[in-house]
DNA sequence: TGCAATTTTCATTTTTTTTTGAAATGTTTG
DNA sequence: CAAACATTTCAAAAAAAAATGAAAATTGCA
């Protein structure tokens, strides 16, 4: 039991304006990536912590289960989104945000945009195997697989395009 | 009552392989884009429907109720990923798939990205108002509003940028 | 205008997703 | 290596999202 330095607040439940705006702020953004509240939670408290935090503290501060926290980081770790730093003397792993966002949006369009489109193509194939001779010869059916096609293309050249941009900036 | 000309088989429950292929396909499309199955079998539906269905004809095919092929296809009007069209003599709407999807997407970041870009900006000035002297002072602070406001630009820029690119192609 | 057909709305139900927390597993060090 | 601490897992509970369907509203035409 360490007890030397006052720990600034670590401890106890969110209390200032900031934290709260922040972790408002990222559960809004994460939500649209379609990651659930805790995700946004623990990455907003994160973002404006200056020293890193143990699974523990980010569980008690935000008041959730244990539970939702690893499970919250495992998930944060997957996009590349905080980093475990180690703390002398201290067994427990400690969280910082990776505040590098483009590496955040980059993973994530890597990792859960990408594969989508490789089982898209697929899809594509099975429509053009499923049109019967009839079919094939219509216009409208052609017109439709070739849209689909195009779309698969336009989304592969595309995502990778922006994951790059984000990169350099 | 019409039954002159034998409809090709709107009638009744999705039967083939390429309706089903194109509803899984754009009911996972349209996941990504966190919008509910609904909307996606609808679209999926349509897409390969030579002719124009009714609000009737969709739910039964789908054997999804009448409140959700409305409240699909409000969506799907919303995203302009439909459109209606008249049939004479006959008083229900009919839908047809808009097939150029860059439509459907620089529609969806116009109305449901950048609005939370918006609100952000706001989330972020209440941040910088919420610091407090001390903070307002501190390296640490100051780079990470600094961060969060090239977010949100860079976001302002891009988004639309892709929007554009998307109305090109 | 009045009526029947169509669509929308919305309270309720169903389904899906997320969280919880206790047990199992893993890890460090005395 | 054992025991104390840390983390993960996962079945069950809770919460959130979506679908249902009947009632209300709207629409168009006779």
């Amino acid at each position: 039991m360490k007890a030397s330095q006052t720990p600034p607040s670590d401890t106890k439940k969110i209390n200032n304006l900031l934290e709260i705006e922040s972790i408002d702020f990222f559960v809004r953004l994460m939500g649209i990536l379609g990651m659930p509240r805790s995700v946004g939670e623990i990455y907003g408290l994160l973002y404006f912590s200056e020293n890193a935090l143990s699974m523990n503290k980010i569980a008690n501060r935000l008041g959730i289960s244990i539970g939702s926290a690893s499970q919250g980081l495992k998930t944060l770790k997957g996009l590349k989104a905080i980093k475990s730093t180690y703390i002398a003397g201290d067994r427990k792993d400690h969280y910082l945000a990776e505040i590098e966002f483009k590496k955040l949006f980059s993973t994530f369009i890597k990792d859960e945009i990408m594969p989508h489109l490789e089982s898209a193509k697929e899809r594509i194939s099975k429509m053009e195997n499923s049109l019967s001779n009839q079919e094939k010869e219509e216009e409208f059916y052609i017109v439709r697989v070739e849209k689909l096609k195009k779309l698969a293309k336009t989304g592969s050249r595309l995502l990778p395009a922006i994951a790059g941009i984000l990169n350099l900036k």
